[in-house]
DNA sequence: TACCAGGGCCTTT
DNA sequence: AAAGGCCATGGT
């Protein structure tokens, strides 16, 4: 199967490490893999070009362009969010990022999972955890484990993926996504507060984890995700107060904001 | 209110 | 080599 060739711009690296998701991996200096919709997705940088191969032009159109969020114009709201010294710094840093239209049951388990851990623990997890109950797609690859198989595990069953503590947490968010009583659409068609009150039933989903899945797996671009590096940075970028340009384009502020303050020398020495 | 719960990768000391 | 922290939350 040919690639399929792309001109719009986006930097892989940074946005598959920006901790909005967890099922990819660098394969050389410009090649990453993982899997998407149950499909291996390879993705290579070249000059002026990216290639996606795994995946058909239909299936491209169809399902991954929204993935990659390429229906929505990065430059118009980079430019605006440049106003903001802080943001222009941070877009700067890293300007490829995107903000990845994920799976809601995936995200939302995944950032169960993500509590109190480390992202390269997380994604050790995760692959483990997709290789015990997920189908097998080829050799390496697994697709994530489905609600419906995941509610019906037990305890045991789930101690050697080594989540601790979180294993009840994953089976109430499983036992709900599958029972129905959490959906994916209405988390999506709810007002934020409400879908933040409405994930917040599940066991082990507080404030931070529902930010998380609605920002990454349910299209609420005003929610945004405060962790201890999120409030760190708006203590010391902004002195505690978030300027209301960000709150405009919450997610994806928080997207580079996260990513400049965890990766970025100077962001870090003013930490000290 | 403060602390603790699995566990392991990574950074700092 | 050892210690502490990590895209947190719930229970005591």
């Amino acid at each position: 199967m040919n690639p399929i060739v792309t001109d719009i711009f986006f930097d892989p690296e940074t946005t598959f490490f920006s901790g909005q998701c967890f099922r990819f991996t660098a394969k050389g200096e410009n090649t990453f893999q993982g899997v998407v919709k149950n499909k291996v997705l390879t993705i290579t940088k070249e000059k002026d070009r990216l290639l996606f191969e795994g995946i058909t032009p239909a299936e491209f159109e169809s399902d991954f362009a929204h993935y990659f969020d390429l229906h929505t114009d990065y430059s118009v709201i980079k430019a605006e969010l440049k106003n903001d010294p802080v943001m222009a710094k941070a877009i700067a840093f890293a300007p490829g990022l995107r903000l990845l239209h994920q799976d809601f049951w995936e995200t939302l388990c995944s950032f169960i999972i993500s509590q109190n851990n480390n992202i390269p623990r997380i994604t050790g997890i995760i692959e483990n955890f997709s290789r015990a109950f997920g189908e097998k797609i080829d050799k390496d690859h697994f697709s994530f484990p489905t609600a419906q198989v995941v509610a019906n595990l037990t305890l045991d069953d789930l101690a050697p993926i080594k989540t601790g503590f979180r294993v009840k947490y994953i089976l109430d968010a499983a036992q709900k996504v599958a029972a129905g009583t959490v959906q994916a659409e209405t988390a999506q068609a709810l007002p934020l507060t409400e879908a933040v009150a409405y994930l917040c039933q599940i066991k082990g989903v507080g404030e931070k984890v529902a930010h998380c899945a609605l920002l990454y797996g349910a299209n609420h671009t005003y929610a945004f995700p405060q962790d201890v590096w999120m409030k760190r940075a708006v203590d010391i970028f902004y002195n505690g107060d978030v300027p209301e340009i960000v709150h405009k384009y919450a997610g994806i502020a928080q997207l580079f904001l996260f990513y400049y303050i965890r990766n970025c020398e100077e962001a870090m020495a003013a930490t000290v």
